[in-house]
DNA sequence: GCTATTCGTAAGACATGACTTACGAAATGA
DNA sequence: TCATTTCGTAAGTCATGTCTTACGAATAGC
């Protein structure tokens, strides 16, 4: 759930394929993997590394196993782009005073 | 300069590492090596993919070159989760529609 | 109980990429 | 010009991860 596992979890062109399908809703392992150049189990596998990287979730229907995106880890992810984005160019405003002033 | 490239560039932990150590500000490549657990030589072909994905911008002083992070890159990615947040909220929006009225 | 469906996991093959050393290029200064 | 510093690139090694097939577990319906 931390940072680096997401990083790590959206490393992969697969599974952010699996990730951004999952952006219209949520859906079977079945239905994911058609459409996809891989095989059901390795959907399968990429989406536990989702779901462990806390990107997404996981919901049982009978036999089949809704996955859909967790937004708590897309905002995690925004997050750490917003104030990664914020000390840049706190950095960047020192390095102009530290230079001139 | 595409989503997939930044993605690609932030999939390794040791360049993350080199991207974290940036954002305090603009650094020489053998400045960026030192405390790193890798070679200088490492770090530079980092830097390389850092800077094709628009995520580090690259400057000349004297003998060295000094890396700083591009802020209009990180603001891509922002944007990115941004939407991609917005996107499952409606979808998810519209699956309770759907379900029960 | 039996079958069909859907899925996760194990084991192993294979490609990809991250690292090292060696080397050459460019800028600085004496 | 020569030496020093800083850096990028090339070549090759090695680890990591992604994929496949095979198999077993769980649910639903008959």
């Amino acid at each position: 759930m931390t940072y680096e596992m997401k990083f790590e979890a959206l490393s992969s062109s697969t599974r952010r394929a699996v990730f951004e399908r999952l952006r219209a809703g949520g859906r079977s392992v079945g239905a994911l993997a058609e459409g996809l150049p891989v095989s059901r189990p390795a959907v399968s596998q990429h989406l536990k590394v989702l779901k462990d990287a806390g990107l997404v979730s996981e919901r049982r229907d009978g036999v089949r196993r809704i996955y859909s995106i967790d937004r708590q880890g897309v905002s995690d992810m925004r997050d750490y782009f917003d104030r990664f984005w914020d000390d840049a160019l706190d950095s960047y405003k020192r390095s102009l005073e530290g230079s001139d002033g």
